[in-house]
DNA sequence: TGATAAGCGAGACGGTACGTCCGGTCTTGAG
DNA sequence: CTCAAGACCGGACGTACCGTCTCGCTTATCA
């Protein structure tokens, strides 16, 4: 019987059985189901393998613990959806709030925020992969805007980056605002564009 | 031999033995350490009770968990230094800033953070009593700007909420900020007051 | 109200309220049942309490430790059972046999036993008055058959004694005998009688 | 690296990772010293996992309880120690009886009875698999004997095992003989004889 | 009669020990 | 080198229970 076993792109062959590509599915999915379910202290290693019909060990060789999994699970994403650098700043910051209230107003972003905050590590991003392109992205666009003097003189692009991250996170994690609740997203980006655009 | 066991105010006095304060405040000590040292991950119930010089089951007859526990030992505040209504909305707003800043810039904060959003509870404040308190009381001062239209039309007491308390948040988190730190206190108190005072 | 509160004999009157002597019959009654039903490992001194209708430092005002109370529970008897000094051996052998049986043949004997091996304690008797007494009373009775001659020479009286308790104890524990058992009691005393009497 | 960690003999391998065997000796041993230091109610298994150098929970893997531990730890014989089968019955209940006080004669052995009568099950042997074994040979010698007709009429096999062992264990427990003791082991045996013994 | 002293129910407390859950590792046998 | 299957080790958890203690009250003896 001859089944594609669907690998990833191209990578030079290893020796030995391949990767079963479809483990990596089956595995994120069940871990954020199951995120959203019980949340990141109820998340437990055995029931994600249990339910992407699979066992622990498959899931070791992939993430080489509970956080990392949860991190990789919760921010998969190809990066372009964070920020489309339009070159309008307010449709842009429109667009990160949205994304943040994506990620934090489901609980399996809060339970990754959890473990991300758990551990005394100071750098966010030497964490996961995918979370470090996400702020690289958003750094970048935001240096733009202030080389562009988009903003007003003294705000610099880590204000920014916390202007913009931090009431979204705040919105969705204490008062359950999401992606969808446009009346959110509209008054963040307002109020983040109020307060720093040069006059 | 009677011994006074330091206990607290004239409550009138419950049926049974009543509780040692002592073990209380060696209990919020050893946890504020611990989380220092340690972080949330790391924190054992085990080592705090070693530490303050008891056992788990004395811990657990005082709070139901590890989350509440240190969102009881990080939160505890007689609540007047959240808030000083000095009657001027800049004035508070940096108290509070600064107060973000103080509680999420210690690595215990971050902890009580990360132990909030590890469970799949929807209401803040139900979790603690004193986190409900400063919630409260940041709240109803914010409440009063929004009277007083000292805020433009559009800015809820909510928003304003997630836009004091989440910059602080990231700031401390990514960026390492602290209360000391007062570019960041100005900063962050001054783009927000920015961004919503009115016209 | 006056109710005779069924005090035990002339003890010189401690002053304080008296022991409520009811109560003693209550715990000792709901120790035995409870040690029928759970076992010496599943009785809890609370579960005496709540079926004595009473609380735990009743107790403990009366006996010092769970196996006291087992132990004074279970060998509860005016000693005059034990042995009935007919001056006829067979038939008095016969009687402590049953009376062995009797008390362990019955789940609360099993029991009793058990918390007196379980302690690393020489001195059988040490650790209950009653049981001394029944002990003592036992080894006089046997002392007169060694002086009598009515038992061959080489046969001590610590001999008999364990001739005679131990293979009871046997049957009891391990067989389930019991003291309705004629079998059993003919059985054993007969061999004890057989191998120890003079000639 | 890999090293063999003394496994067993060759059975064949069932799935999953291999019991360490020493593991299983280091509990065994530290069961037993500390039964003869602090008697079976002092006996804790966080004790014996720490000084068998691992934790509670592979105790738990091997034994299901504290008493069934201590009943194999006790019982450990190859059983052929227990009856040598001369064919001369009073050369084999001498045996018999020095084995008794050999065990009994030490605290680990009154703790294994203490273990065994704490919990009210009924059979002996369904507690554990080596003891069934002794005691199972201890009945094969003994029923032989009343097939042989070396006992009277009316002695059958398990009062024959009561009345062996019985009066080691009271010797031991209460008067604190010892398998060195010949007196103990000579008067036993010889009462024992003579009482079961056809004319 | 009042003071002293011990008992009572009620109930919580401190701490030892328990038994379990689960994260992460390892083994086998097959592919 | 991967896979499924499954057991293992040990850190940490949350609980059961023993024995103690405090409270407010009652019941006795002694002054």
């Amino acid at each position: 019987m001859i089944h594609d076993v669907t690998n990833r792109p191209d990578v030079p062959p290893r020796p030995g059985r391949p990767r079963d590509g479809r483990l990596d599915d089956a595995i994120v999915r069940a871990t954020l189901e199951l995120l959203d379910e019980r949340g990141f202290t109820g998340l437990t290693l055995a029931a994600v393998a249990e339910r992407a019909g699979t066992t622990t060990p498959a899931i070791y060789r992939r993430w080489s613990s509970k956080s990392e999994l949860v991190l990789a699970a919760v921010f998969r994403t190809e990066g372009d959806d964070v920020v489309a650098n339009t070159g309008d700043l307010a449709t842009d910051v429109r667009t990160m709030v949205r994304w943040s209230l994506a990620k934090f107003g489901q609980p399996a972003g809060r339970a990754a925020l959890a473990g991300l905050l758990a551990e005394p590590v100071g750098d966010v991003g030497a964490r996961s992969d995918q979370l470090a392109l996400v702020w690289r992205r958003t750094g970048e666009r935001l240096a733009d805007a202030v080389d562009q003097h988009e903003v007003r003189a003294g705000v610099d692009t880590r204000l920014l980056m916390t202007l913009l991250s931090g009431p979204a996170l705040m919105a969705a994690a204490v008062f359950g605002a999401t992606a969808d609740d446009e009346v959110w997203v509209d008054q963040i980006a307002a109020a983040v564009l109020m307060g720093v655009q040069s006059t």
